[in-house]
DNA sequence: TATGAATGAGTCTTCATTCAT
DNA sequence: CATGAATGAAGACTCATTCAT
């Protein structure tokens, strides 16, 4: 009943293949995620669960003892490393621009990888009373947003950066973009009847709307 | 099955209100968005807008005959006078600048009077699976977005809007920031441990981010 | 809302044509034996009975304060007159075949022009469990069916009915093959793709079956 | 959605019985089919088939997904062997009159090992928006029941049997008829204050009124 | 380790009935 | 006289969770 998993690239080779335990916890996870972005938190039972991922809903209670617990494994073991990936490079002292620019980049390639994410981000993180909130707080590292903040004070300082900007809302501002723009990508056709914009057009978008806003710059800065 | 019921011929006009009927309905109504926007339509039980409403479950089915008329209800009696407020005024030939500073301003005044849409709209009509999707994409004025959409494109022809932005997904991009940060304004708090930006830093942030970017122009335009 | 019914053929001329409390009344009954023949007593209830004679489902209560005096009214008002037009004729002292084509005769006329009596019948009144089954069974004319009963013994002393006849059961047997048939009429259809026996065809096999049974006569008697 | 269980291989051959899975299905079953007899499927909550079975409400639910599954079980576990018993032994090329008399006996008794049998048939199959009625009809072995109408086609044309009939009417009677004395039975007591005719009487009854008739035959043939 | 059985609480919904007007 | 409002009880059904095996 249960399918195997291939071996993920980080196991040791040679090992004999796969820790049937651990693929099932995974199996649940991925359903898990993929649900929750489908139909949100609330609406996503055990059950539905356990079918998607071809197994009973008591083997659901058997890898995460409650409601809690599952939606504990999906934050840290599956939302941290996305957040790890967008907000581990950033350092401080850079150019402001540069750093979000960085952060959008992650965030959209990210989001490829981990299409569950932006849907469940505006769902279940942003929104008051998502179901993930309190738990992904947590995990969120605002270190690494105050240098943002910081970077793009001093951008405010020295005469470079949009004095209008509160410097904390403009890292949620450009999270938020990326985020919504994936959120929104799957709805397009459904809206428009037509094709979504490319990855590149959307990244374009997003970074110029960001870096230089609706009215652009009069002479353009390097990319 | 319910019909919503005529105003009775029977009521004295002058009388300050009081017509019983449609204030359950409209209290049910308002309690209904309230808990929406809080935990979302999925995890909204009949028997919670009752009770926030001081009536008893069976009452809410009295007035909407199942989950799908009161959803509708709340999107045609709620939802669309919002929509309509912010939209109506949008006219074509206009300059872009303009034309989304005065959505935004809209947007901002409108969420203050109708706090529950925001996270309502980000939560269950933008995201994938959102249980208001259907019923509000109906609703929206794509014509209206239309325009702003051709003012932009005029715009970049004429080189006075900043040509890496998509015309429609710019349109998106205006009315999900201002969503996004009043869903999340309530969070402020929650997360930084003081209080939330002021309507006003959040309203020229948003409009200053949206207009010119992080990066501003060298020489600013009139606002 | 309310229709007018046609002054009843009983109703005095000269009186200012219809009670218009009369008229609710009936047509809240018909909407009730109805209903009651399609689906059963139970599965009807005040406000399916209130819709298909155009009323609310209050009326029904105005009218029959509850679900007891409305099977009351059906069983004094609409059966009893159908049971008095089958029995009303049988006198003592005539010959058993005679006196049941007579009863199966009425039965068929009967029940053209009140059809919600057969499966209604059968469902509420024979079966065990029949919601209408006591309120009926009062009604019965018990006497009637002794006089058959005689009949059928004192024919079977003299040599001219089957012996192998139990007196009583035979009237069930002549009542309930009837209303089995006329019961089943409508479905005939949907099992045979076929249209239905023909009155007459179904009187004629009837009246045949309990008089001569299967065998037949040799000897054919006078119809 | 539920499986149905396979027998566990684990099972020790040769042990009393005491699958207690198939246990508590059959019990249901069972409590299912008595309370249908008694008031009707549509008067039938689960709650009342969980208590008479001592389970609770969503046992049932357990193992009959929906209303309609368990009525999908009744007809197929417990009606079928029942039709299987009284129809397969049916071939081509009898005499219809012993046809008709192997039919009744067989229906008497597998009445009275399916008691509840008689009165879910006249109320749910036979009657018009009886709820068993599309399920049970699929299930009827109409080849059968047009060898004995084929049967009664020839006696006709032989002249051994009644002309007045309609073939395939007379097999209804014949089902109808035992299904109706079976169903009414129990009311005897009820109704007449006396105890209910004895299998025998009821037997030589109904097969002397489909065979003979109530005027019997002047000579009678050899039983 | 894994799973079927079991259940109490809760969901939406329908209904008969009451009541004020 | 007639009816809309209101409700408690009950219906089917779902679900997270427990437990024995």
């Amino acid at each position: 009943m249960r399918k195997r998993k291939k071996s993920r690239p980080s196991e040791k080779p040679g090992r004999p293949v796969a820790d049937p335990d651990r693929d099932a916890r995974e199996l649940l996870l991925t359903a898990a995620t993929e649900l929750f972005a489908g139909h949100g938190v609330a609406a996503t039972s055990f059950a539905a669960i356990a079918k998607r991922a071809g197994m009973t809903p008591a083997m659901v209670h058997y890898y995460f003892a409650d409601r809690g617990q599952l939606l504990d494994a999906v934050v840290e073991e599956r939302l941290c490393p996305f957040i790890a990936y967008v907000w581990d490079p950033v350092r401080p002292g850079g150019d402001p621009a540069q750093l979000i620019r960085g952060i959008v980049e992650r965030l959209l390639a990210g989001s490829e990888r981990a299409p569950w994410v932006p849907s469940t981000w505006m769902r279940e993180i942003l929104n008051e009373g998502g179901l993930l909130r309190g738990r992904a707080l947590r995990r969120i590292p605002f270190e690494k947003m105050q240098i943002v903040g910081v970077a793009i004070r001093q951008g405010q300082s020295a005469g470079t950066v949009n004095p209008d900007l509160d410097p904390l809302l403009a890292v949620f501002s450009a999270l938020g973009l990326v985020m919504l723009h994936m959120a929104t990508a799957k709805a397009w056709e459904e809206v428009f009847h037509r094709p979504p914009p490319s990855r590149d057009v959307m990244a374009r978008h997003i970074t110029g709307l960001l870096l230089d806003g609706v009215r652009g710059t009069t002479t353009r800065r390097k990319q």
